[in-house]
DNA sequence: CTGTATCCTGTGAGATACTG
DNA sequence: CAGTATCTCACAGGATACAG
């Protein structure tokens, strides 16, 4: 099991390979839609409607990908119950779990500073609109 | 702060506006470098050419860019010294260390279960040889 | 209901060349 | 050295229609 209770263990920027698959991983947990269905699937095991009523603004093809690639990285099961009208559920596996302390700590981050970040984003476009505009302004 | 496998404080998947900060914010630092630029950073401040030596594989525009946003947001500070060959220094503002944790944590998680991962997918893409080929596989 | 198949667009990002 | 300006291409991702 992770280290984890405390300050950062890792980090040594030597690790190549972990640097490699850092980039890698976060493509996928950095695409638009998998930290949102991890954190869903956080909640319990839900069937492919579900998420996508719950999950605003994804499209059946996204949603369908989505989960094909967290699938496919093992961290969500897939279930077909073989009825008339089909079923399908999704579930975190074990390891799909684990992501989920991550997961929560860049939200926790998120929730903390997204003020911060908005007023950084407006200060410094601010800023720019003094410096850039040879274009007349009013 | 969060930390490891247990429970964590956060994840009231009702917050909506938090809800949208995150795949805001995700689709920032889940771009393609500025992960990897706020990690070189954590270790201090560098110049331009230092960052771009150590971050493998970046080009020039993708670093400015990159920085660019990072200073935006309000995560690093960008030191021009008016010198005859310009130097420009990079560095973490206090807000932007406090995004080192939860990189870190993600770091970890990813040195972690990079193993995990790579055999899911292995075994994913020979399950799916075995159901896929209408086409002749020998 | 749970997908797959197609089409189409915006944009992320590399390569290259030029400037202060 | 530190950047900006273009050009280009690949691909993520939305809309829509069809299928088991």
């Amino acid at each position: 099991m992770a280290a984890s209770t405390g300050r950062q263990t890792a980090m040594p920027t030597s690790e190549h390979g972990t640097c490699l698959a850092m980039s890698d991983i976060l493509s996928r947990i950095g695409d638009k839609w998998s930290v949102m269905i991890v954190a869903q699937l956080g909640q319990g095991t839900m069937r492919f409607s579900e998420l996508r009523r719950q999950t605003d603004g994804i499209s059946q093809r996204m949603l369908t990908l989505t989960l094909r690639n967290l699938e496919r990285d093992g961290l969500v099961t897939r279930t077909v119950y073989p009825e008339v009208p089909p079923r399908v559920e999704y579930a975190l596996t074990p390891l799909g779990k684990t992501l989920l302390g991550p997961i929560y700590a860049l939200w926790d981050w998120v929730s903390e500073h997204q003020d911060d970040i908005a007023e950084a984003r407006m200060a410094y476009d601010a800023g720019q609109q003094e410096e850039a505009p040879p274009r007349k302004i009013a």
